[in-house]
DNA sequence: CCGTATCCAATAAGATACTG
DNA sequence: CAGTATCTTATTGGATACGG
């Protein structure tokens, strides 16, 4: 009986192989997956709870999820961990090969941004935008700024340092920030990439780094324009 | 019962979209299919018929991939055309933004060439491997190199040019290289990559331009070394 | 609450045979 | 050759229930 569902699952795996020695396909192994290089995008910028993936994808149920997460786990590229005493709470996090998949990440969002197709007004999580500030950063524009700005999304907190044209962006306190940003990832993104107006977001300390940081990214032409 | 059928078939496309403003996640609804991005891949040195596809692809089902075709069509990422007489063959060719989905296939296949469970001695395809040579080529050997080289698999003809530490690949006439290499893509594989002794390739022309070839790709670190 | 496991219905993928 | 049609199997997603 347990014998036999081995052999399923290993005829199993084997069908969902491409056979090709291309690295493409080998990476489609490893995360072509329906909703996994989501539940990777997830991770890039630190570890999550399961409860957190579950509310950054709301379309994703608990038993794919579960699944997804086995599978980048026994791949190398998560692992679950244990928050130390007094958290004690389990979280996955990506390994270091696992981060290295943002450049994945990046040119499919950056090659996908100029998609006609493209519903930009669709929900999106917190790592989502911050990822795509990485993505879609101006150099020339950003190099103007120097700042620290904090980002409040409900319990989440992010740093996000502009500097010399770059952006660092990483979970941490936002007490020391020159700004802080707090609204729905939502409605950050309609004033960066929607020109809506940018009193949809709850700002203090230095209103106007915000205001320079919201324009500093810029969307890749429509195909066809 | 018509409009049931349609009805159901809006369900089932709304189903499978992710409901993520995220430019990753539009790109999975784009390219995330099983085969697709491996399919889009085969396009991207020139016009390929469905015969060649089925061929480069051995895992892939004919309904697949007539399924796949049609959805890259209808995304605006490949076109179907008619090769004028007296050839009168239909063929299916990438579109300039198709072409352009190149950066996301390299960045996979980087990423995923570090894998430890990549097997580089599985069957490939033609396009597969000279695409490697652009995504694995190692500028600072490449310069040592100025030479046109063909490609001779089966019935398929390329030419990759090697100049200033850049390379250029193309399907075309190899009569005018300096080197010709026939040889079936996976022993080309196992020379450049693997270490293999460069007679299992057959070369005509200037022997020792084919013999730098070989030697100007270089696979990344394992992950772990 | 956190995470996993199980059951079921709906789709997608795969194998094979068939047609113009 | 260039696909369709059909049948089978696998995966997905949704609901729900279970253990810590």
């Amino acid at each position: 009986m347990e014998l036999e569902k081995v052999t399923i699952e290993r005829r199993a795996e084997a069908k969902r192989r491409y056979d090709d020695a291309c690295g493409t396909a080998h990476g489609l192994e490893l995360i072509g997956e329906r909703w996994a290089l989501l539940v990777l995008r997830e991770l890039l910028l630190g570890p999550r709870r399961f409860s957190q993936l579950r509310a950054d994808l709301p379309g994703l149920s608990a038993n794919v999820l579960t699944q997804r997460l086995a599978e980048l786990e026994e791949r190398g590229l998560a692992r679950r961990r244990m928050l130390p005493p007094p958290a004690s709470a389990q979280v996955y996090e990506a390994t270091e090969w696992g981060l290295e998949a943002e450049p994945v990440i990046q040119a499919l969002g950056r090659w996908a941004a100029r998609s006609p197709m493209h519903d930009p007004t669709l929900p999106l999580s917190g790592v989502s935008i911050l990822l795509s500030f990485r993505t879609m950063i101006d150099e020339k524009r950003a190099r103007k700024l120097d700042a620290r700005i904090g980002f409040v999304f409900g319990k989440d907190r992010y740093v996000a340092r502009v500097r010399k044209g770059r952006i660092k962006v990483a979970q941490g306190a936002v007490e020391e920030c020159d700004a802080i940003i707090s609204a729905p990832p939502t409605a950050l993104a309609a004033v960066v990439y929607g020109g809506a107006p940018i009193d949809l977001l709850g700002i203090s300390g230095d209103r106007s780094a915000a205001e320079k940081f919201v324009t500093l990214f810029v969307l890749p032409p429509k195909v066809g324009s």
